[in-house]
DNA sequence: TCGATTCCCGTATACCCTACGGAAATAACC
DNA sequence: GGTTATTTCCGTAGGGTATACGGGAATCGA
């Protein structure tokens, strides 16, 4: 390999099936621990391999979130992280409810502001932050999702930041989904950018700048008179960058005008 | 591995550093091939190897379509792929260009539905289903896509659509990244939903089942009192796959309200 | 001191992608 | 027809991944 870098990413599945343990993990910081009586006495603890994980995922991408890197990092046998952590899939669930949690949102009866929106606003700004210092979130499935402290807090929050509003109770639930999933998506592609320039040592100019060709060798002006007329009317941004951050305002702002609008006429 | 899956998923950062190539199998039935003249004569053809790939993941998920899984169901070695396709990554591209293009679109010039939503409705539907075909689409990555026939046909058509709104060319083009990020990871995720259940054999309602711990032993009532009353008003769905459903219709329908509401103030 | 218990981890298996280089087939040319 | 250039085919090998298994090491209670 060259220039281009392959990713690979674990999607969970989660729980192999034992799900017991891995609530039990997940939710370890709100039961203390029984002192077990014999045994060698363990060298390291969840937190470390899980902050370890994080790290490592953060500096040089998913990838290096492997068992065996992780393990190295902390200067034990790859096998040594079984005894803590069940598989991989169980500690990919516990890095993502781990930076889940990070998102400083209100609890309930903590003072937040007042207007609804700015609450939503609040979300998805903590929500953005969490997947710039985390872009390697991008890549993990949220389907089946680890249930644990730090994603039941982001759902809370959101939920109540809508109840106010007085849709009914279906729709209040849909239009929360509603806003995570284009939140989610949108920070998403917007860091994921960030993380492929990092990983390829290549701006996104630079790379389109490469497929030049499509324009002069390919691209027929007939086919496509939309694209071009947005072309000649500078539709286009400058950089992709800031395309992703254009979106992201643009279709969150549209998406709460449109709840807006629907609460409105009830 | 008992029952948990582990998908791995490629990600391209295509090109490796030869776009030219890239771009000309991409492009490949816009121009015809010179005839080589010496030289054995090849048993395959890179559309072979896309449609095999393609059909592979549509069955047996993306793990499926590995490069000794694709040549093994082709009756050739693992290696002679690569006269036909530079990598994986490249191979990934082609099979994602290839099923964008299955999209049924009309292209400029063509009939159309006569309302705009009606149209984004015809474009939204179509990616839908494409989601519903090829389930591993949500696994991978969209930055830095492949720029081939299908991905163009798709950003015309929506571009076209958004025209007679009369925004501003930025915010044509603006409106047109917010809702192919609401549809593609809308509708993605209802696939993913389907995907996940036909690959561990488990529906998402028995996996909720099996995490009934969660509400018993973990869950704090007086730190989630939004969740809480949802639930006791009957908020929920009953089913995941439901959810979904009901998150994509009611998003895409409150983000086109948002977007005509921004359009008729002008 | 002697289990019992728990942690540590080397080895082996089964995947993955792909660099390399040689064998086989074909076409053009002499 | 023989030679040569060109292209396809693909076995082998190397480096990556996760993890099942089983034995060795450490610690506590009796």
């Amino acid at each position: 390999m060259t220039h281009g870098t392959l990713c690979t990413v674990t999607v969970r599945h989660s729980g192999g099936g034992q799900p017991e343990r891995t609530l039990a993990l997940l939710w370890r910081n709100t039961r203390q621990q029984v002192r077990r009586s014999a045994g060698r006495r363990p060298s390291l603890d969840v937190d470390d391999v899980v902050r370890t994980g994080i790290q490592l995922a953060d500096e040089r991408g998913l990838d290096a979130a492997s068992m065996g890197g992780v393990a190295k990092a902390l200067g034990v046998g790859t096998m040594t992280l079984y005894t803590y952590v069940p598989s991989k899939e169980e500690l990919l669930d516990l890095m993502v409810d781990e930076v889940l949690a990070e998102r400083q949102l209100p609890g309930p009866g903590e003072p937040r502001p007042a207007d609804w929106r700015e609450q939503v606003e609040l979300y998805s700004e903590q929500t953005r932050a969490m997947f710039q210092r985390h872009p390697w979130l991008a890549r993990v499935s949220t389907v089946r999702p680890p249930v644990g402290p730090g994603m039941l807090a982001g759902r809370e929050y959101l939920l109540a930041t809508l109840l106010p509003l007085n849709l009914s109770p279906r729709d209040t639930n849909t239009a929360a989904l509603a806003i995570t999933t284009y939140v989610d998506s949108a920070a998403g592609l917007e860091a994921e950018n960030l993380l492929v320039e990092r990983a390829t040592g290549q701006s996104n100019e630079a790379w389109w700048y490469e497929r030049n060709d499509l324009w002069e060798t390919y691209f027929d002006v007939e086919r496509h008179p939309a694209m071009t007329a947005i072309w000649h009317a500078n539709g286009y941004q400058d950089s992709v960058a800031e395309a992703a951050a254009d979106t992201y305002r643009y279709g969150l702002d549209r998406l709460l005008d449109g709840i807006q609008a629907q609460a409105e006429t009830l």
